[in-house]
DNA sequence: ATGGCTACGATCCGTAGA
C-alpha cells in the first residue's frame, strides 16, 4: 500500500477555522484528518467545501460544544458515532474504516477540575473507551486512534510540571487511564521517534503562552502494533498555531508506509 | 498571578475550554 498520512486537529470551531483548514489540507495533503470541537450541527457541516478540496466527510456534531469529524480521501465505510453501551449526548467519538485502516476520532472530556462532576465523567468516559477499544483492536488489527485526549501522559509533556502537579490533564487517575490504553497494545505514535524537548500540541490563548511555549501535549495518535510497525514519522505542526486567529491546538500528524 | 483569550449564544454577560 502507498504511504498514508494521518492527522488530528482540534480546530475549536470549524466555522471559524474552515479557511485555515482548507489552506492546511492543500499544503499537507493528509489522507485522513480527525477534527475535534467542530461545534457545528450536522446540517451545517461544510461538506461541499471539503469535497472540492478532495475529501469525503463523516461527522457527528452539535451546537456550541464538542463535535467530531473524519475527513478522508478514500471512501469511508463502517462509520459509527459514540461508544457502544455508553449513553452520551456529547458528540465526542467517531470511527470509520477506509483505505485498509480503522480510524477512531476522539475528543476526550476536559474534566474541568479534579474531583468535579466533569472529572468523574471524564474518568467514566475513559473506562468505557478502554473497553470499546479492546474490541476494536480485536476486530481491526490495523487501528489508529487520533484525537484531543486531554491528558498529558508524562511530565515531559508539560511545560511546567511543578505548576501543573495534580491538576486536571496530568492527575494520576487520568494518566492511569492513558496507560490503560497503552496496555491494550496501543502505542504513542509521537514517542516512537526521537522528538525535540518541550514538544506540545496546545497552548493557552492567554498570557502569551504560545510565545513562551507554555503548553501541554494532549493531542495524540495511538497506533496498534501493526500500524506502529509501519509508522515512519509522527510530528506536531506548529505552523497553524502561528496564524492570526488560530485554534489553541496544533495538528499532530503521522505517516504509515 | 486562578487570569489578563476565544467562541458561543445569549444580549453588552455567563459558560466553557485546558
Amino acid at each position: 500500500m502507498d504511504a498514508v498520512k494521518l492527522a488530528t486537529w482540534n480546530v475549536n470551531s470549524l466555522k471559524v477555522r474552515l479557511p485555515q483548514l482548507l489552506e492546511w489540507l492543500g499544503a499537507q495533503r493528509p489522507d485522513f484528518v480527525c477534527l475535534q470541537e467542530t461545534k457545528l450541527e450536522d446540517h451545517k457541516f461544510p461538506v461541499a467545501e471539503l469535497e472540492a478540496a478532495g475529501y469525503r466527510s463523516s461527522f457527528a456534531g452539535q451546537k456550541t460544544y464538542n463535535g467530531v469529524a473524519i475527513l478522508a480521501r478514500p471512501p469511508l465505510a463502517e462509520v459509527a458515532a459514540g461508544i457502544p453501551g455508553f449513553a452520551d449526548e456529547q458528540k465526542r467519538v467517531l470511527a470509520c474504516t477506509a483505505g485498509g485502516l480503522r480510524v477512531v476520532c476522539l475528543y476526550a472530556p476536559n474534566g474541568q477540575a479534579v474531583g468535579s462532576d466533569k472529572y468523574e465523567y471524564k474518568l467514566r468516559w475513559y473506562e468505557a473507551l478502554r473497553r470499546w477499544l479492546a474490541e476494536e483492536l480485536a476486530r481491526h488489527p490495523r487501528l489508529a486512534v487520533l484525537g484531543d485526549l486531554n491528558v498529558a501522559p508524562e511530565d515531559r509533556d508539560v511545560h511546567d510540571p511543578k505548576l501543573w502537579e495534580g491538576q486536571v490533564h496530568v492527575s494520576e487517575p487520568e494518566r492511569a487511564a492513558w496507560r490503560a490504553l497503552l496496555a491494550l497494545g496501543l502505542q504513542d505514535g509521537f514517542r516512537l521517534f526521537e522528538q525535540p524537548e518541550k514538544s506540545f500540541s496546545w497552548w493557552d490563548y492567554r498570557m502569551g503562552a504560545f510565545r513562551r511555549n507554555a503548553g501541554l501535549r494532549i493531542d495524540h495518535i495511538l497506533l496498534s502494533g501493526a500500524a506502529a510497525a509501519d509508522c515512519t514519522a509522527c510530528t506536531i505542526d506548529k505552523a497553524p498555531r502561528k496564524l492570526e486567529r488560530p485554534s489553541d491546538h496544533a495538528p499532530v500528524m503521522a505517516e504509515l508506509r
